[in-house]
DNA sequence: AGGAGTTTGTGAACGGGAGAACAAACTGAG
DNA sequence: CTCAGTTTGTTCTCCCGTTCACAAACTCCT
């Protein structure tokens, strides 16, 4: 019992709230920046966009950090978050697929400054291989499996196009990775065990075109709505 | 009563629905390119990666356009879909901020296929301005208001540095753009009334990297429980 | 020491979404 | 026309997440 996790906290996080640890992360690095040495869950909150019941209880899952009457120690939190989040290592990370998004997450500084270090740019084109992209030479897609075996990568991205995606997908999950963030818009197909998340720009922009038309709509109908009402 | 709404269904499509309803229709696109005159709930549902039961209920929010014993035409149910969120007309979009990522999605075909189309990329930068990018030149951050007003923008997409990202916001505002797709790694504030979706790529990777870690402890854990029990 | 003021951590109520299960409705064969 | 087979649309139940509200616990002032 005292050997099955390293702390006897509930050891089941919410997703929902693993989803916002990294908000309050950057919002208590913000913080600790600016000087701030405590906070309270009023300020934290809002500083992270969310309802300060609702970060009392997203971190009363990590354990009792704060101080009642006080707060919360501001780089206490932030330790115990990035450890339970796991940024306080560093994560080795592939990117595939090198057209201009894989450029632009290449050169992304957000991910080396927190704990993500990319090993490896691949890319299936002859004509990119051996070029250098923000400091990483670009290899031939063929290399996944020594690369994911030499560094113990366990995080893959896919920025391929959607045709290419479910190869490459079914390539790192063989070659060992475990997570993949795929940008590419395609439905993966992944064994149990292996986590995917997706960003999908086209679909993000029709989730906003739906509610502008809907408050133009709303707007409309509401115009009638006074004549009646 | 005839004039509140277009049709008589229920209008209060459950946000969860509305976050679907992207992934259905590109599932649709892909079956209509092969051929497929008609589908079930289970295929499509197969190929959009969810659930038959949730894909019938989903759809039954927007009306009741499949047949039973049949399934659904395939054109038809496009169609609709399309028509619902909003992508049946074209939807101008700005772009603030042409760095790396700005670039990226200047470039990206998914927006102009599926119905946006980009009608500035605007930049703080005085080096940037008269640069051409993807066929459209970059303008003077100063130009957005005359650019929404002129185009009717209602989409404003924000790729800038984290600092700049909520001047951008409150300029897009009082511009009058009510939907905002924000990749910069900030908090936004805005008004009510207004949407904003964000897209935080080191976000995305440390809840991956969560797993990861999670994963490799149970690992751990599950040895030394096979001790125990 | 004691009491007023502040802030955390959590129990409980509430709302929304997921999935199972089934009745309604259609097709096609005999 | 009837009946077997198929597939949708919907109801019902369960679970997760959000929010409210409050007791517990700490600080500071007198």
């Amino acid at each position: 019992m005292s050997a099955r996790t390293s702390n006897d906290h509930a050891r089941d996080i919410p997703e929902a709230t693993v989803a916002r640890l990294p908000v309050y992360l950057r919002a208590l690095i913000t913080l600790a920046e600016q000087g701030t040495m405590t906070c309270s869950s009023e300020e934290l909150a809002t500083a992270a966009g969310v309802n300060s019941a609702k970060l009392r209880k997203d971190l009363s899952y990590l354990g009792s950090y704060g101080t009642r009457g006080v707060g919360y120690d501001v780089e206490y939190l932030r330790y115990q978050i990035a450890r339970e989040i796991g940024v306080t290592q560093d994560w080795p990370v592939v990117i595939v697929g090198i057209g201009n998004l894989g450029h632009a997450l290449a050169n992304y500084s957000g991910f080396r400054s927190r704990g993500f270090r990319v090993v490896a740019l691949l890319d299936a084109d002859p004509g990119m291989h051996d070029e250098v992209v923000a400091g990483v030479d670009v290899r031939p897609f063929d290399e996944l499996e020594g690369i994911v075996v030499e560094h113990s990568v366990a995080i893959g991205v896919i920025a391929t196009p959607a045709v290419a995606a479910q190869d490459v997908a079914d390539r790192m999950v063989e070659a060992g990775i475990t997570s993949i963030l795929n940008f590419a818009p395609t439905v993966l197909g992944v064994p149990d065990g292996v986590d995917v998340r997706k960003v999908d720009l086209s679909i993000e922009l029709q989730i906003l075109a739906y509610h502008v038309q809907r408050k133009a709509a709303a707007g409309l109908a509401g115009s009638v709505e006074e004549d009646s009402a």
